[in-house]
DNA sequence: ATTAAAAATGCAACTTCATTGCACGTTTTA
DNA sequence: TAAAACGTGCAATGAAGTTGCATTTTTAAT
């Protein structure tokens, strides 16, 4: 896998101490990560350097949020490659037991036909249930 | 269509006046409609008493929230014999032109496949664009 | 019909998460 | 090496949702 460095600057993000940390947590995380999440991951950082980090790495399309239904706003790499456009969009699962959100990279939201005169720009899919840890 | 009052008795809700009202409303409403609407609505009204009054009609399955990615929930009412599981679930559309969120029950969210030992209880499907009316 | 219990309403306060302003420090670049 | 741009940290603010409790209204039992 690309160093976190090189990563951060094929992203136009340049690669602060903090940022690359960030990252390399993302990278260690199976399921998305809260704001919360990283402000205990990172005790002595600053909760909005956190904040500002994870903003600035979605605007430049390193990771993309996920609302999963808990008003808790989620966070997790996107695949190499993705732009965030419909087509590239996955399945998000939020597991009820754990309460962890997990992306689906594998599982692509199926083109959804939709009435005359309406225009898809973006497509968000959320799937509740058990996730494969829990089910046992 | 079935008398407001009778409505809310067949879902187990004592009618008072404010929500036969209320629902009177829901009805009325094209699109999705959020709590701050009602307050503009029902200007005489509580905001408390209106946010429970969602929360109840949720509760007992005449309305269902809509997470459309503003951050505001919305809500709009439920088909006749809707229970919310997974097969009945249809596509919600966000406009980014009109900001309006529309239920599209005619579109159901087609299966979704997962990964082994992943359990469905529910889905949501959002998709954001531009609607019939704000295309032209 | 009267009263006790249950439910709904209204007011106030609070929690949580997200966001912004500004000062200070660090890095880049001319 | 100085100026500009950018990142970081602290404080404060904002917005939406939620809870506690007193009061009123409705329901149900005698």
């Amino acid at each position: 896998m690309k160093k976190v460095e090189e990563k951060l600057e094929q992203k136009e993000i340049r690669p602060t101490a903090m940022r690359m940390l960030v990252l390399e947590t993302l990278r260690n995380q199976k399921a998305a990560i809260s704001l919360q999440d990283l402000e205990i991951e990172f005790e002595k950082a600053d909760r909005i350097t956190l904040y500002r980090t994870l903003k600035t790495f979605q605007e430049k399309g390193l990771i993309h949020s996920i609302a999963d239904g808990t008003g808790i706003t989620k966070y997790a790499l996107c695949e190499e490659g993705c732009k965030c456009a419909p087509e590239d969009m996955h399945v998000h699962f939020f597991c009820n037991r754990c309460e962890d959100t997990f992306c689906l990279p594998k599982f692509k939201i199926p083109k959804v036909s939709l009435p005359k005169g309406f225009v898809t720009l973006e497509t968000n899919l959320l799937v509740k249930g058990t996730c494969a840890n829990c089910t046992h």
